[in-house]
DNA sequence: TTTAGAATTGTAAGTGCTTTCATAAAAATA
DNA sequence: TATTTTTATGAAAGCACTTACAATTCTAAA
C-alpha cells in the first residue's frame, strides 16, 4: 500500500494525498476527509525511508550515554526519552563507554544517521584538553548538541546543568555549621560536574579557614558496583591516620560507603559523624540511618533540555546555558 | 555529496559505488581501490534514507522497555544495546510505561519505522489472558520478537529467559535446610517471570509439608523507590502476627527492606533471621550484612537474546526458548 | 585465432515520498 | 457580468540510493 493506490482510491492526486499526510492547509475540508476515510479504511501509513529521503529528517534524536544502566544516567536517559517521545520524537540510543575515539565513532554515527539532534547524557563527554572537544563541535556543525550536566563554549551547543558548585557549597557550610571540620570529600570523577562540586566543597572550606588540603581530599576510581571496596579505601585512610567525622560524597554510592564506614570504625551517625551523599537515587534510602542528599532535580533538567532542543530545532534563539540548583534532602545521616 | 559525485569523479557508474558500497563481489580489486579511495578522500558516507528506501531496512532494532530507569531493566537495555552496536544494528528505544495500549502503540510505531525486529524487554508485557497478547503476535507477523524473561508460543516470537522457578525453588529449599520453616515470600509483581519465582518458591515449601498459603505471602505493588513503605509493610505484617525467620524476595529492593525489618524488630541477621533476594543488583552490597541474593547472568541472557535474534534475521532456523540457570551468590543474610 | 563462458561494468527502472510550479476552480471585487 | 484574487489541485521533477538486465571485457579452452 503506497500514496499511489490511496491517491487512487480517493480519486486524487499524489500530492493532495501528501497534503493531507503532512496536514498542509491547502486542502479543502471536503477531499481532505475523502483521503482520510481511505487511508484509514486501508490503515494506510506511509513508508518511513521514502518521507525521510523527501523531508531529509525522520524525527529522531541521538542519545548518547557511556553508560545508561549507570543509576543516575539510566534516570536521565529515562526522562529524556519519555519526553522526546511526546515531543514526537523517536530516540536512538548509544552506550558509548568512556573511551574519546569510540565516542566520536557514534557521534559520526548518528550524524551519518540523520539524526535531527544529539543530546549527550553526563558531563563525562567534556574533556578538560579543548581539542579533546573538536568532535563534539563539528557534531554541533551538522545539528544542534545538547549538555546535560556540563558546558561547552561552543555555536550550537546548548547546555542544562545543576548548580553542582552552589549545591555542594551549601551542603558544606550546612556541616561546617553542624561543629563538624574535620570533613572528607570522596569522590569518584573529574568530570565537568565532578570539578564544581569539588570546588563548591572547597569554597565553603576556605570561607572558613579549615583545612582542604591533601589530606581531606579522598578519591575513588570506580562505579557503583564497589560500595565494599569505597569502604574498605576510607578504612584504609583512618588506618593510616586520617581523622574525620564528617564526608561529602559526590554520589549516594560514596555516601553509603562512607556510612557503612562509619559503622565499621564504630561511630554513630549522624551523633559522631555526618554524611551527605549526591544524587538522591534509591541507594539513599537503602543505608542505615537514611542518607542525607542532594536532588538535581533530575527530571526538570531533562524536560528542560529537551524544550531547548525543540525550540532550536524551530529555528527559535535559545538560551546557551540553563542551570537549576538543587535541593539538600534531610535523612538520617546529618543532625 | 551523493554517489553521482563519486562515480563521477573515480569514471565509473553509480552502480559500481553502490557495489563498492555494498561489499558486493563483483567490483575488481583495481575499481575498488579507485572508488574506495575517492570516497575516503572525500569523506563520503551514503545517504542513510535513500538506502533505506532502496533495501527497505535501516538494520534497526526498536527495544521496548516499561521502565529504563529500572535497576534490572536498565542492565538489560545496556547490555543488549551494546551487543546490537556490535552486531551493526542501531537501538530505537521507547520507554512504554506499564500501560498495555501504550505498549500496543509503540509497537504498531516501531513496524512503521521500519525496525528490523523489536525486542521487548521484562516480562511485564506477557499478560494473563491471551487475547491480550494479540499485540505481540500482530507485530511478530511483520518482524521478529524477542521476548526477556517471559514466554509465548506465537510464530515468530522467540524468548530467552532465566530459570526462575528452579532458582527460588534452590533458594528456598536452602533456606529450609538451614532450619527455617517460616518463610515469608515477598514479591511485588505478578509477571510472567513473577509467577515463576513464586511456584518455585511454593513447590519448594509444599515438598516439604510446610505451609506457604496466605499467611506466608506478602504483597506489595511498589517500586525500587519505595524500601522504606517496604520495610514498613513487614513491619505491619509483623504487628499482625506473622511470624517468621526468613524472607526470599522476589527483588533485591524488597529482600534489603526485609533486611531492614529484620534490624528494625531486633533480629540479628543471619543468626536469627536469613534472606535471598533477586538479581543480584547493587542493592545487594548496600545492607548490612550484605545480600544473598541469585544472580541471573543477565548479560549472558541478553547477548544470547540478540544472536538469537541475528540468526532468524539471517534466516537461520532458531530455538523458539532458551532457558539460562541462576546463581546464588552467598553473601551474609544466609547462614 | 576463435569463441564459449565467466567476470565486470553500465543503463535504466524502480523505491515512495515531498514540493515547486502551473492550472483550474472558487471567491471576491469592480 | 467581467475581472482580479485567492484557494485547491495535479503534473512532474526531484530525493539518493539499489538492482535486474543488458552490454562489454576478460579468460581460457577449442
Amino acid at each position: 500500500m503506497t500514496i499511489y493506490d490511496i491517491s487512487e482510491k480517493a480519486g486524487v492526486s499524489i500530492a493532495t494525498v501528501s497534503r493531507v499526510l503532512n496536514g498542509s492547509s491547502n486542502v479543502s475540508e471536503k477531499t481532505r476527509q475523502k483521503v482520510l476515510d481511505i487511508i484509514n479504511r486501508y490503515e494506510y501509513t506511509p513508508n518511513a525511508f521514502a518521507r525521510g529521503l523527501g523531508l531529509n529528517t525522520m524525527n529522531t534524536i541521538g542519545i548518547m550515554c557511556a553508560d545508561s544502566s549507570d543509576l543516575y544516567l539510566a534516570k536521565a536517559v529515562y526522562y529524556i526519552e519519555r519526553k522526546l517521545r511526546a515531543e514526537g520524537y523517536d530516540s536512538i540510543l548509544c552506550c558509548t563507554g568512556y573511551t574519546r575515539d569510540v565516542k566520536t565513532a557514534y557521534m559520526n554515527l548518528l550524524i551519518t544517521k540523520k539524526v535531527d539532534g544529539i543530546v549527550l547524557v553526563g558531563s563525562n563527554f567534556i574533556y578538560e584538553k579543548e581539542s579533546d572537544n573538536q568532535y563534539i563541535a563539528d557534531a554541533a556543525a551538522q545539528v544542534p548538541v545538547m549538555l546535560l550536566n556540563a558546558e561547552l563554549d561552543i555555536p550550537n551547543v546548548y547546555s542544562v546543568a545543576s548548580d553542582d558548585y552552589t549545591s555542594m557549597y551549601e551542603a558544606t557550610r550546612r556541616m561546617i555549621a553542624c561543629g563538624i571540620p574535620d570533613i572528607v570529600y570522596f569522590y569518584n570523577s573529574s568530570s565537568y560536574s565532578g570539578k564544581k562540586k569539588l570546588a563548591g566543597y572547597l569554597a565553603a572550606m576556605e570561607e572558613r579557614g579549615l583545612s582542604a588540603g591533601n589530606g581531606l581530599l579522598q578519591f575513588y576510581h570506580g562505579s557503583h558496583e564497589d560500595i565494599p571496596a569505597m569502604t574498605r579505601q576510607l578504612k584504609e585512610a583512618h588506618d593510616q591516620g586520617l581523622s574525620f567525622h564528617g564526608v561529602i560524597a559526590a554520589d549516594d554510592s560514596l555516601g553509603l560507603a562512607a556510612v557503612k564506614y562509619a559503622r565499621l570504625i564504630g561511630c554513630s551517625v549522624p551523633e559522631d559523624f555526618c554524611v551527605i551523599g549526591y544524587n538522591n537515587s534509591v541507594l539513599a534510602c537503602c543505608c542505615e540511618p537514611e542518607l542525607t542528599s542532594i536532588d538535581t532535580r533530575l527530571e526538570t533538567l531533562c524536560q528542560h533540555m529537551v524544550n531547548s532542543l525543540m525550540g532550536t530545532l524551530n529555528g527559535d534563539e535559545m538560551p546557551k546555558k540553563t542551570l537549576f540548583s538543587g535541593e539538600l534532602i534531610k535523612r538520617g545521616t546529618t543532625r
